[in-house]
RNA sequence: GCGACCGUGGUGAAGUGGUUAACACAUCUGGCUGUGAACCAGACAUUCGUGGGUUCGAUUCCCAUCGAUCGCCCCA
Protein backbone atom coordinates (compact mmCIF):
# COMPACT_ATOMS: atom_id res chain seq x y z
CA UNK A 1 0.00 0.00 0.00
CA UNK A 2 1.31 3.48 -1.07
CA UNK A 3 1.75 6.08 1.77
CA UNK A 4 0.16 9.46 0.10
CA UNK A 5 1.54 12.98 2.07
CA UNK A 6 -0.60 14.42 4.65
CA UNK A 7 -2.90 16.41 3.58
CA UNK A 8 -2.38 19.83 3.10
CA UNK A 9 1.52 19.21 2.68
CA UNK A 10 3.87 18.98 0.13
CA UNK A 11 7.02 17.63 -1.02
CA UNK A 12 9.80 20.35 -2.70
CA UNK A 13 12.31 18.41 -4.94
CA UNK A 14 15.11 19.36 -6.83
CA UNK A 15 14.75 22.06 -9.03
CA UNK A 16 11.84 23.86 -7.24
CA UNK A 17 14.10 23.69 -4.03
CA UNK A 18 16.49 26.11 -5.80
CA UNK A 19 13.68 28.53 -6.34
CA UNK A 20 13.15 28.27 -2.58
CA UNK A 21 16.70 28.68 -1.41
CA UNK A 22 16.89 31.49 -4.39
CA UNK A 23 13.55 32.95 -2.32
CA UNK A 24 14.98 32.08 1.30
CA UNK A 25 18.37 33.81 0.65
CA UNK A 26 16.97 37.10 -0.50
CA UNK A 27 14.59 37.21 2.35
CA UNK A 28 17.72 36.69 4.49
CA UNK A 29 19.86 39.40 2.96
CA UNK A 30 17.32 41.88 3.48
CA UNK A 31 16.80 41.31 6.72
CA UNK A 32 20.86 41.65 7.86
CA UNK A 33 20.48 44.64 5.67
CA UNK A 34 18.26 46.10 8.35
CA UNK A 35 20.11 44.91 11.30
CA UNK A 36 17.74 42.10 11.99
CA UNK A 37 19.49 38.98 13.01
CA UNK A 38 18.46 35.23 12.61
CA UNK A 39 16.58 33.46 15.64
CA UNK A 40 15.74 30.04 15.55
CA UNK A 41 13.04 28.63 17.86
CA UNK A 42 11.35 25.04 18.35
CA UNK A 43 7.95 24.28 15.93
CA UNK A 44 6.26 23.14 19.19
CA UNK A 45 4.97 25.20 21.86
CA UNK A 46 3.13 24.77 24.75
CA UNK A 47 -0.82 25.38 23.69
CA UNK A 48 -1.31 28.28 26.15
CA UNK A 49 1.70 30.22 24.48
CA UNK A 50 -0.69 30.71 21.49
CA UNK A 51 -3.63 31.06 23.68
CA UNK A 52 -2.33 33.70 25.17
CA UNK A 53 -0.65 35.74 22.65
CA UNK A 54 -2.69 35.24 19.14
CA UNK A 55 -5.68 34.66 21.26
CA UNK A 56 -8.62 33.07 22.14
CA UNK A 57 -10.88 34.97 19.82
CA UNK A 58 -8.81 34.30 16.56
CA UNK A 59 -9.97 31.87 14.55
CA UNK A 60 -6.10 30.15 14.53
CA UNK A 61 -6.64 29.58 18.06
CA UNK A 62 -10.09 28.63 18.10
CA UNK A 63 -10.23 26.01 15.04
CA UNK A 64 -6.60 25.76 13.17
CA UNK A 65 -4.25 24.41 15.60
CA UNK A 66 -2.20 21.25 15.58
CA UNK A 67 -2.72 20.50 19.57
CA UNK A 68 -2.01 17.01 21.19
CA UNK A 69 -0.72 16.09 24.64
CA UNK A 70 2.61 14.38 24.82
CA UNK A 71 3.64 11.53 27.12
CA UNK A 72 4.04 13.70 30.20
CA UNK A 73 0.22 14.79 29.44
CA UNK A 74 1.68 18.74 28.52
CA UNK A 75 -0.91 20.18 26.12
CA UNK A 76 1.42 21.20 23.07
CA UNK A 77 1.20 23.04 19.45
CA UNK A 78 2.13 22.94 16.69
CA UNK A 79 3.32 26.65 15.87
CA UNK A 80 0.72 28.49 13.89
CA UNK A 81 2.72 31.76 13.63
CA UNK A 82 6.33 32.39 15.15
CA UNK A 83 5.91 35.81 16.44
CA UNK A 84 5.10 34.61 19.66
CA UNK A 85 7.75 32.12 20.22
CA UNK A 86 9.84 35.22 19.18
CA UNK A 87 8.78 36.99 22.01
CA UNK A 88 8.73 34.07 24.48
CA UNK A 89 12.58 33.54 23.75
CA UNK A 90 12.81 37.36 24.35
CA UNK A 91 11.55 37.35 27.70
CA UNK A 92 12.82 33.81 28.69
CA UNK A 93 16.57 34.78 27.59
CA UNK A 94 15.66 38.31 29.16
CA UNK A 95 16.89 40.41 26.33
CA UNK A 96 15.91 43.05 26.92
CA UNK A 97 17.73 43.34 29.80
CA UNK A 98 21.61 43.08 28.28
CA UNK A 99 20.46 44.32 24.23
CA UNK A 100 20.03 47.76 23.27
CA UNK A 101 16.41 48.45 22.13
CA UNK A 102 14.75 47.50 19.72
CA UNK A 103 15.78 43.78 19.75
CA UNK A 104 15.41 42.80 15.74
CA UNK A 105 15.03 39.49 14.63
CA UNK A 106 14.31 37.23 11.65
CA UNK A 107 13.16 33.82 11.31
CA UNK A 108 12.47 31.64 8.81
CA UNK A 109 10.58 28.48 9.11
CA UNK A 110 7.55 26.51 9.27
CA UNK A 111 4.37 26.85 11.02
CA UNK A 112 0.94 24.75 10.71
CA UNK A 113 -2.89 25.16 10.41
CA UNK A 114 -6.20 22.93 10.24
CA UNK A 115 -7.85 24.92 7.33
CA UNK A 116 -9.06 23.33 4.19
CA UNK A 117 -6.10 23.45 1.49
CA UNK A 118 -6.55 25.67 -1.85
CA UNK A 119 -4.00 27.86 -3.36
CA UNK A 120 -1.50 29.41 -1.83
CA UNK A 121 -2.47 27.55 1.23
CA UNK A 122 -1.18 24.68 3.10
CA UNK A 123 -1.38 23.13 6.37
CA UNK A 124 2.61 23.08 6.75
CA UNK A 125 3.71 26.33 5.29
CA UNK A 126 7.03 28.28 5.66
CA UNK A 127 6.91 31.94 6.98
CA UNK A 128 9.94 34.25 6.89
CA UNK A 129 9.66 37.29 9.41
CA UNK A 130 10.99 39.87 11.56
CA UNK A 131 10.21 41.50 14.47
CA UNK A 132 11.59 45.05 16.44
CA UNK A 133 10.76 44.87 20.04
CA UNK A 134 11.55 47.51 22.49
CA UNK A 135 10.94 50.64 20.82
CA UNK A 136 7.78 52.72 20.50
CA UNK A 137 7.89 54.80 17.90
CA UNK A 138 6.48 55.14 14.13
CA UNK A 139 10.06 55.44 12.61
CA UNK A 140 10.34 51.47 13.60
CA UNK A 141 6.42 50.84 12.07
CA UNK A 142 7.96 52.11 8.64
CA UNK A 143 11.47 50.88 9.12
CA UNK A 144 9.40 47.45 9.16
CA UNK A 145 7.22 48.12 6.45
CA UNK A 146 9.79 49.45 4.12
CA UNK A 147 11.62 46.31 4.93
CA UNK A 148 8.88 43.65 3.63
CA UNK A 149 8.37 46.30 0.67
CA UNK A 150 11.74 46.23 -0.66
CA UNK A 151 11.80 42.43 0.25
CA UNK A 152 9.27 42.15 -2.26
CA UNK A 153 11.06 44.62 -4.81
CA UNK A 154 14.21 42.26 -4.25
CA UNK A 155 12.71 39.29 -5.82
CA UNK A 156 11.23 41.27 -8.63
CA UNK A 157 7.46 41.98 -7.62
CA UNK A 158 6.01 44.62 -10.10
CA UNK A 159 2.63 45.30 -8.90
CA UNK A 160 2.26 45.07 -4.84
CA UNK A 161 -0.56 46.38 -3.37
CA UNK A 162 0.19 47.19 0.34
CA UNK A 163 -2.83 48.13 2.49
CA UNK A 164 -2.21 50.11 5.44
CA UNK A 165 -4.59 50.62 8.62
CA UNK A 166 -4.84 52.01 12.23
CA UNK A 167 -6.79 49.84 14.61
CA UNK A 168 -5.70 52.51 17.45
CA UNK A 169 -4.28 52.32 20.93
CA UNK A 170 -6.46 50.94 23.87
CA UNK A 171 -8.83 54.09 24.39
CA UNK A 172 -9.41 54.43 20.84
CA UNK A 173 -10.34 50.78 20.38
CA UNK A 174 -12.36 50.41 23.37
CA UNK A 175 -14.43 53.28 22.47
CA UNK A 176 -14.61 52.24 18.91
CA UNK A 177 -15.94 48.38 19.51
CA UNK A 178 -18.66 49.93 21.98
CA UNK A 179 -19.79 52.41 18.79
CA UNK A 180 -19.67 48.91 16.48
CA UNK A 181 -21.43 47.01 18.89
CA UNK A 182 -24.10 49.40 19.23
CA UNK A 183 -24.05 50.20 15.21
CA UNK A 184 -24.46 46.36 13.97
CA UNK A 185 -27.05 45.25 17.92
CA UNK A 186 -29.58 47.44 15.09
CA UNK A 187 -28.28 45.25 11.96
CA UNK A 188 -27.55 42.01 13.10
CA UNK A 189 -30.64 40.21 12.77
CA UNK A 190 -30.26 40.73 8.73
CA UNK A 191 -26.91 40.04 8.92
CA UNK A 192 -25.23 36.37 7.90
CA UNK A 193 -24.30 34.30 10.65
CA UNK A 194 -20.81 34.67 11.18
CA UNK A 195 -21.70 38.08 11.52
CA UNK A 196 -23.77 37.58 14.45
CA UNK A 197 -20.78 35.60 16.24
CA UNK A 198 -18.13 38.17 15.07
CA UNK A 199 -20.66 40.93 17.04
CA UNK A 200 -19.92 38.82 20.35
CA UNK A 201 -16.35 38.21 20.15
CA UNK A 202 -14.71 40.93 18.25
CA UNK A 203 -17.33 43.05 16.19
CA UNK A 204 -14.02 44.56 14.22
CA UNK A 205 -13.85 41.28 12.50
CA UNK A 206 -17.35 42.17 10.86
CA UNK A 207 -15.74 44.93 9.13
CA UNK A 208 -13.95 42.32 7.32
CA UNK A 209 -16.83 40.61 5.98
CA UNK A 210 -17.11 39.90 1.88
CA UNK A 211 -20.91 39.11 1.89
CA UNK A 212 -22.72 41.56 -0.45
CA UNK A 213 -26.02 42.45 1.53
CA UNK A 214 -23.30 42.99 5.27
CA UNK A 215 -21.55 44.96 2.90
CA UNK A 216 -24.19 47.71 2.40
CA UNK A 217 -24.84 47.73 5.91
CA UNK A 218 -21.15 48.14 7.31
CA UNK A 219 -21.14 51.09 4.76
CA UNK A 220 -22.99 53.00 7.38
CA UNK A 221 -20.77 51.63 10.15
CA UNK A 222 -18.58 54.23 12.44
CA UNK A 223 -15.52 54.57 11.30
CA UNK A 224 -12.12 54.23 13.42
CA UNK A 225 -10.89 57.55 12.23
CA UNK A 226 -13.86 58.93 14.76
CA UNK A 227 -12.50 57.38 17.38
CA UNK A 228 -8.92 57.59 17.41
CA UNK A 229 -7.12 59.25 20.22
CA UNK A 230 -4.86 62.45 19.37
CA UNK A 231 -2.18 60.24 20.17
CA UNK A 232 -2.78 57.28 17.76
CA UNK A 233 -3.79 59.80 14.71
CA UNK A 234 -0.73 61.83 14.97
CA UNK A 235 1.00 58.25 15.17
CA UNK A 236 -0.30 57.13 12.27
CA UNK A 237 0.19 60.47 10.11
CA UNK A 238 3.53 59.96 10.93
CA UNK A 239 3.81 56.51 9.62
CA UNK A 240 1.70 57.32 6.81
CA UNK A 241 3.76 61.06 5.80
CA UNK A 242 7.17 58.99 6.19
CA UNK A 243 6.50 55.76 4.04
CA UNK A 244 4.96 58.94 1.37
CA UNK A 245 8.63 60.43 1.79
CA UNK A 246 10.10 56.99 1.27
CA UNK A 247 8.41 56.81 -1.75
CA UNK A 248 6.25 53.72 -0.96
CA UNK A 249 2.53 53.12 -2.63
CA UNK A 250 0.37 51.63 -0.02
CA UNK A 251 -3.56 52.13 0.14
CA UNK A 252 -5.03 52.92 3.49
CA UNK A 253 -7.89 50.69 3.84
CA UNK A 254 -10.03 50.84 6.49
CA UNK A 255 -11.82 47.56 6.51
CA UNK A 256 -7.87 45.57 7.27
CA UNK A 257 -8.30 44.16 10.83
CA UNK A 258 -6.48 41.12 10.83
CA UNK A 259 -6.67 38.24 12.60
CA UNK A 260 -4.69 37.93 15.51
CA UNK A 261 -5.91 39.55 18.75
CA UNK A 262 -2.35 41.10 19.53
CA UNK A 263 -2.55 44.22 16.99
CA UNK A 264 -2.83 47.70 18.14
CA UNK A 265 -2.04 50.80 15.96
CA UNK A 266 -0.48 50.23 12.52
CA UNK A 267 -1.35 47.29 10.36
CA UNK A 268 -0.72 46.34 7.38
CA UNK A 269 -0.94 43.79 4.15
CA UNK A 270 1.09 43.24 1.21
CA UNK A 271 -1.10 41.55 -1.60
CA UNK A 272 -0.51 40.60 -5.05
CA UNK A 273 -3.31 40.91 -8.41
CA UNK A 274 -1.71 38.96 -11.25
CA UNK A 275 -2.44 40.13 -14.55
CA UNK A 276 -5.25 37.39 -14.93
CA UNK A 277 -6.90 39.40 -11.72
CA UNK A 278 -6.30 35.78 -9.72
CA UNK A 279 -5.19 36.84 -6.25
CA UNK A 280 -4.33 34.65 -3.77
CA UNK A 281 -4.80 36.19 0.00
CA UNK A 282 -1.88 38.08 1.29
CA UNK A 283 1.97 37.38 0.15
CA UNK A 284 2.63 38.68 4.16
CA UNK A 285 1.74 41.23 6.71
CA UNK A 286 1.84 42.02 9.86
CA UNK A 287 1.14 44.99 12.49
CA UNK A 288 2.13 46.39 16.09
CA UNK A 289 1.73 45.23 19.29
CA UNK A 290 1.42 46.89 22.40
CA UNK A 291 1.43 44.22 24.89
CA UNK A 292 2.64 41.52 23.80
CA UNK A 293 5.68 41.35 25.54
CA UNK A 294 3.55 41.77 28.75
CA UNK A 295 1.25 39.24 28.46
CA UNK A 296 4.20 36.47 27.78
CA UNK A 297 5.55 37.55 30.92
CA UNK A 298 8.12 40.39 30.20
CA UNK A 299 8.12 44.05 31.00
CA UNK A 300 5.82 46.69 28.98
CA UNK A 301 7.54 47.14 25.75
CA UNK A 302 5.58 47.25 22.41
CA UNK A 303 6.78 45.09 19.11
CA UNK A 304 6.42 45.47 15.35
CA UNK A 305 6.46 42.61 12.98
CA UNK A 306 5.56 41.18 9.69
CA UNK A 307 6.12 38.03 7.94
CA UNK A 308 5.26 36.30 4.77
CA UNK A 309 4.43 33.23 3.17
CA UNK A 310 7.14 31.55 1.35
CA UNK A 311 4.64 29.15 -0.83
CA UNK A 312 2.64 32.47 -1.99
CA UNK A 313 5.88 33.99 -2.89
CA UNK A 314 7.27 30.82 -4.93
CA UNK A 315 3.60 30.30 -6.55
CA UNK A 316 3.02 33.96 -7.82
CA UNK A 317 7.53 33.98 -8.93
CA UNK A 318 6.57 30.68 -10.48
CA UNK A 319 4.08 31.55 -12.43
CA UNK A 320 4.80 35.01 -13.27
CA UNK A 321 8.61 33.74 -14.29
CA UNK A 322 10.11 36.19 -11.80
CA UNK A 323 14.14 35.61 -11.24
CA UNK A 324 14.27 33.22 -13.69
CA UNK A 325 18.07 33.67 -14.60
CA UNK A 326 18.81 33.27 -11.21
CA UNK A 327 19.42 29.25 -11.23
CA UNK A 328 22.56 27.91 -11.29
CA UNK A 329 23.10 25.63 -13.86
CA UNK A 330 25.21 21.95 -14.69
CA UNK A 331 28.87 23.28 -15.57
CA UNK A 332 29.82 20.22 -17.33
CA UNK A 333 28.56 16.89 -18.44
CA UNK A 334 30.58 13.93 -19.16
CA UNK A 335 29.67 11.87 -21.98
CA UNK A 336 31.78 8.45 -22.25
CA UNK A 337 31.85 7.17 -25.79
CA UNK A 338 32.64 3.89 -27.37
CA UNK A 339 34.64 0.93 -25.59
CA UNK A 340 35.95 2.33 -22.70
CA UNK A 341 36.93 1.95 -19.30
CA UNK A 342 34.18 4.13 -16.98
CA UNK A 343 36.63 4.14 -14.19
CA UNK A 344 38.55 6.69 -15.83
CA UNK A 345 35.64 8.97 -16.85
CA UNK A 346 35.06 8.88 -13.46
CA UNK A 347 38.63 9.62 -12.67
CA UNK A 348 38.05 13.19 -15.03
CA UNK A 349 34.52 14.00 -13.59
CA UNK A 350 36.25 13.62 -9.94
CA UNK A 351 38.79 16.44 -11.08
CA UNK A 352 36.44 18.55 -12.27
CA UNK A 353 34.19 18.02 -8.88
CA UNK A 354 37.51 19.16 -7.35
CA UNK A 355 37.61 22.34 -9.38
CA UNK A 356 34.73 23.40 -8.15
CA UNK A 357 32.12 22.91 -10.91
CA UNK A 358 28.70 21.36 -10.87
CA UNK A 359 29.86 18.61 -12.94
CA UNK A 360 27.83 15.15 -13.83
CA UNK A 361 28.83 12.19 -15.62
CA UNK A 362 27.05 9.53 -17.52
CA UNK A 363 27.62 6.04 -15.56
CA UNK A 364 26.93 3.76 -18.66
CA UNK A 365 28.00 3.94 -22.08
CA UNK A 366 24.73 5.48 -24.61
CA UNK A 367 25.00 6.00 -27.98
CA UNK A 368 26.12 10.01 -28.01
CA UNK A 369 22.30 10.68 -28.88
CA UNK A 370 20.94 9.89 -25.95
CA UNK A 371 23.60 11.67 -23.89
CA UNK A 372 23.25 14.84 -25.53
CA UNK A 373 19.22 14.45 -24.38
CA UNK A 374 20.19 14.68 -20.81
CA UNK A 375 22.86 17.33 -21.02
CA UNK A 376 19.83 19.22 -22.15
CA UNK A 377 17.36 17.85 -19.07
CA UNK A 378 20.04 18.68 -16.74
CA UNK A 379 20.86 22.63 -18.71
CA UNK A 380 24.51 21.81 -18.55
CA UNK A 381 26.56 24.31 -19.77
CA UNK A 382 29.61 22.14 -21.71
CA UNK A 383 29.86 18.63 -23.06
CA UNK A 384 32.92 16.84 -22.00
CA UNK A 385 33.09 14.10 -24.62
CA UNK A 386 35.80 11.52 -24.01
CA UNK A 387 36.19 8.08 -25.77
CA UNK A 388 39.03 6.14 -26.76
CA UNK A 389 40.57 8.82 -28.62
CA UNK A 390 40.94 11.38 -26.28
CA UNK A 391 42.32 8.86 -23.14
CA UNK A 392 44.93 7.98 -25.55
CA UNK A 393 45.84 11.50 -26.25
CA UNK A 394 44.87 12.30 -22.54
CA UNK A 395 42.89 15.05 -23.84
CA UNK A 396 38.93 15.73 -23.69
CA UNK A 397 36.96 17.29 -26.42
CA UNK A 398 34.51 20.56 -25.37
CA UNK A 399 31.59 21.03 -26.44
CA UNK A 400 29.28 24.60 -25.47
CA UNK A 401 25.90 22.92 -25.50
CA UNK A 402 24.31 26.55 -26.40
CA UNK A 403 26.20 27.46 -29.83
CA UNK A 404 27.17 23.70 -30.39
CA UNK A 405 30.88 24.61 -30.79
CA UNK A 406 33.45 22.12 -30.17
CA UNK A 407 37.12 21.90 -29.26
CA UNK A 408 39.88 19.73 -28.15
CA UNK A 409 41.49 20.17 -24.79
CA UNK A 410 44.30 18.88 -23.06
CA UNK A 411 43.88 17.37 -19.81
CA UNK A 412 46.64 19.49 -18.16
CA UNK A 413 45.42 22.85 -19.67
CA UNK A 414 41.62 22.11 -18.30
CA UNK A 415 41.76 24.06 -15.41
CA UNK A 416 42.49 27.06 -17.54
CA UNK A 417 40.35 26.94 -20.21
CA UNK A 418 37.16 25.84 -17.66
CA UNK A 419 37.99 28.85 -15.95
CA UNK A 420 37.75 31.09 -18.74
CA UNK A 421 35.15 29.10 -21.00
CA UNK A 422 32.57 28.65 -17.70
CA UNK A 423 32.34 32.33 -16.88
CA UNK A 424 32.14 33.50 -20.44
CA UNK A 425 29.41 31.47 -21.09
CA UNK A 426 27.59 32.98 -18.22
CA UNK A 427 27.90 36.06 -19.06
CA UNK A 428 26.54 34.96 -22.42
CA UNK A 429 23.40 33.39 -21.08
CA UNK A 430 23.11 36.57 -19.26
CA UNK A 431 22.63 38.97 -22.05
CA UNK A 432 20.09 36.50 -24.12
CA UNK A 433 17.55 36.85 -21.37
C1' G B 1 -16.63 24.09 9.13
C1' C B 2 -19.53 24.93 4.16
C1' G B 3 -19.64 24.46 -1.30
C1' A B 4 -18.04 23.04 -6.47
C1' C B 5 -15.39 19.84 -9.48
C1' C B 6 -12.22 15.79 -10.40
C1' G B 7 -9.43 10.82 -9.57
C1' U B 8 -7.55 5.98 -16.24
C1' G B 9 0.45 4.25 -17.69
C1' G B 10 6.39 8.06 -16.23
C1' U B 11 3.39 12.54 -18.32
C1' G B 12 -0.93 14.74 -21.01
C1' A B 13 -5.23 12.65 -21.86
C1' A B 14 -9.73 9.54 -24.98
C1' G B 15 -13.31 5.96 -23.95
C1' U B 16 -17.38 2.20 -23.24
C1' G B 17 -22.47 -1.92 -18.96
C1' G B 18 -19.69 -7.05 -22.22
C1' U B 19 -14.25 -10.16 -25.22
C1' U B 20 -6.89 -6.79 -27.43
C1' A B 21 -8.46 0.14 -22.49
C1' A B 22 -7.50 4.72 -27.99
C1' C B 23 -4.01 8.50 -29.17
C1' A B 24 0.20 11.73 -28.12
C1' C B 25 4.69 12.84 -25.47
C1' A B 26 8.56 10.68 -22.66
C1' U B 27 11.52 6.24 -21.97
C1' C B 28 13.88 1.70 -23.76
C1' U B 29 15.61 -1.68 -28.04
C1' G B 30 17.15 -2.06 -33.07
C1' G B 31 17.85 0.15 -38.22
C1' C B 32 22.94 3.82 -37.39
C1' U B 33 31.11 1.98 -33.64
C1' G B 34 31.48 8.97 -31.67
C1' U B 35 27.55 14.43 -31.77
C1' G B 36 21.64 16.97 -29.80
C1' A B 37 17.02 16.83 -35.93
C1' A B 38 13.98 13.69 -38.90
C1' C B 39 12.39 8.85 -40.26
C1' C B 40 11.27 3.42 -39.81
C1' A B 41 10.35 -1.26 -36.85
C1' G B 42 9.40 -2.99 -31.97
C1' A B 43 8.67 -2.74 -26.27
C1' C B 44 5.98 -0.30 -22.33
C1' A B 45 -1.62 -0.08 -17.80
C1' U B 46 -2.98 -8.79 -15.75
C1' U B 47 -5.76 -2.65 -15.34
C1' C B 48 -9.07 2.46 -14.84
C1' G B 49 -7.78 6.06 -6.27
C1' U B 50 -9.76 2.51 -2.23
C1' G B 51 -13.92 -0.39 -0.14
C1' G B 52 -18.73 -2.05 -0.80
C1' G B 53 -23.42 -2.49 -3.71
C1' U B 54 -26.53 -3.20 -8.33
C1' U B 55 -25.76 -6.73 -12.48
C1' C B 56 -24.93 -12.87 -15.81
C1' G B 57 -20.98 -9.11 -16.37
C1' A B 58 -18.60 -2.59 -13.92
C1' U B 59 -13.09 1.29 -15.61
C1' U B 60 -18.25 2.76 -17.01
C1' C B 61 -24.26 2.97 -12.73
C1' C B 62 -25.09 3.72 -7.09
C1' C B 63 -23.17 4.46 -2.01
C1' A B 64 -19.20 5.23 1.16
C1' U B 65 -14.23 6.55 1.90
C1' C B 66 -9.55 8.72 0.82
C1' G B 67 -7.02 12.18 -2.07
C1' A B 68 -6.14 16.40 -5.70
C1' U B 69 -7.81 21.13 -7.42
C1' C B 70 -10.73 25.52 -6.74
C1' G B 71 -14.23 28.94 -4.08
C1' C B 72 -16.23 30.72 0.94
C1' C B 73 -14.45 31.59 5.91
C1' C B 74 -9.73 32.96 7.72
C1' C B 75 -4.88 33.97 6.70
C1' A B 76 0.84 33.36 4.88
Amino acid sequence: MEVKPVKGTHDILGSETLLYQRIEDSLAKIAHTYGYLEYRTPIIEHTELFSRSVGGSSDIVRKEMYTFFDKGNRSLSLRPEVTASIIRTIVNNKLYASADLPIKASYIGPAFRYERPQAGRYRQFSQFGVEAVGLDSHLIDAEVISLGYHALKSLEFKDITLKINTLGDDESRNNYRGALREYFTNHIHSMCSDCQERLQTNPLRILDCKVEEDRQIIKGAPRIQDFLSKASKERFDKTVNLLDALNIKFDIDESLVRGLDYYSEVVFEYHYIAPDGKTIGALGGGGHYSHLVEELGGPNLSGVGLSFGIERLAQVIASERLLSEAFPLLAFYVMPVGEIDLEKIYHITEKIHRLGYPCEMSYEVRPLKTLFKRAERRAALFAVIVGSEELEKNVITLKNMRTKEQSVVALDDFERVAEQVVEEEIIAIGETR
